[in-house]
RNA sequence: GGGAGAGUUCCAGAGUGGCCAAAUGGGGCAGACUGUAAAUCUGUUAGCGUAGCUUUCGGUGGUUCGAAUCCAUCCUCUCCCA
């Protein structure tokens, strides 16, 4: 059954993901999947560091610039179109690399995901109203009403994850606790099609952060300013909620000057950086290695007889 | 040369006799997170293993039971008149 083989490439931004799951792609003559929750919109190039056409043409991506910044995507639209991807591209494939940064679209396509509902987004927009206007508290009450198990377990301070509950549910008639008893990781999508072998890139914090800088500074002399300026309209879609765009949007309005803009482009990538690490370092089944450890990346590859082996 | 003002914990900036290891913001660090996840949220940030104790608010010396807060003096900086 898994002799396939989900190749896993994760990390924190800018480690040289992309390159790595490239490299391993051209080595194991495989396809490559992205995870990434915003390389998924198109028009995003520059400031979501697309793979480079280079890239593009030495190794086929998928799940990148597939829908439109305006379009509402998430996890469960992702699980659901990775699977399908992943289905084809294992009829011809004993292998497929999966690149990605976004943590949460990892887990739920090989960790599953509960069976819950994509949330209207009438309903979604009349919840944030109420949220601007009568405030967090009053969620609350409601979900306490609703739902006081998860009410009891929730963090209380945390908008979304209150107001996600109560969409599901005033959507569903049913409590959110209920509809997510499963186990996070029962239930792979492909169901058991292939077996994921993770490996992550790690190096010291500070040669990251002054690769994260650098790269930032690249992204600007790409053009990234124009790109922001293209999507500036777009400024409150979901998708332009992007480190990279938010702040030069500011500096469009006028409210920070061009350099404070890259400063800050460049601070809230290392923070991102640093959440994505506090992530990945919870999933004991992911090995970590150097960045420049191709062979030995791909030696434990080979060996790996299935997930959940190494650390 | 004369006059006015300021020096606070990583930074900015409150605090003007005890409730101050010192508000608040920023930055840093750590963490949480099952459909908005590059999002959202939390904790922490003088030292010592908590309690407690020790060293901080430009320097020094005073006043006081007690000082970041009052006095003297010194240093530095800013501004104004020359």
């Amino acid at each position: 059954m898994a002799d396939k083989k989900l190749i896993v490439v994760l990390g924190p931004t800018a480690s040289g993901k992309t390159a790595l799951a490239v490299e391993l792609a051209r080595r194991f003559g495989a396809p490559v999947l992205s995870a990434d929750s915003r390389q998924v919109y198109r028009r995003m190039k520059i400031g979501t560091a697309y793979p480079t056409d280079e890239e593009m043409a030495a190794a086929p991506h998928h799940m990148v610039g597939v829908c439109d910044p305006t379009e509402e995507y998430s996890a469960g639209c992702y699980r659901q179109d990775a699977a399908a991807v992943l289905g084809e591209l294992f009829k011809e494939h004993d292998k497929v690399v999966c690149v990605g940064g976004s943590g949460l679209y990892i887990n739920a396509l090989c960790g599953g995901l509960d069976d819950l509902p994509q949330v209207d987004p009438d309903l979604r927009e009349s919840l944030t109203r109420r949220l601007e206007s009568e405030g967090l508290g009053a969620l609350c009450a409601d979900l306490e009403r609703l739902d006081p198990e998860f009410y009891a377990v929730v963090d209380k301070s945390n908008p979304r994850r209150v107001q996600r509950a109560l969409e599901v549910c005033l959507q569903t008639g049913k409590t959110y606790s209920s509809l997510r008893k499963r186990d996070a990781g029962a239930d792979p999508a492909g169901g058991g099609l292939f077996v994921p072998v993770k490996v992550g890139i790690r190096m010291p914090r500070e040669e990251l952060y002054a690769r994260i800088d650098a790269r930032v500074i690249n992204m600007m002399e790409a053009g990234l300013e124009q790109e922001a300026r293209e999507l500036y309209p777009l400024r409150d879609c979901n998708a332009l909620q992007t480190v990279g765009y938010r702040e030069l949007f500011e500096y469009f309005d006028g409210t920070v000057t061009l350099r404070q803009a890259v400063e800050a482009i460049q601070r809230n990538t290392r923070r991102y950086a640093k959440r994505q690490i506090t992530w990945f370092l919870k999933d004991k089944d992911t090995a970590w290695f150097a960045p420049g450890q191709v062979d030995e990346i791909v030696e434990f590859i080979e060996s790996a007889p299935g997930a959940g082996q190494a650390r």
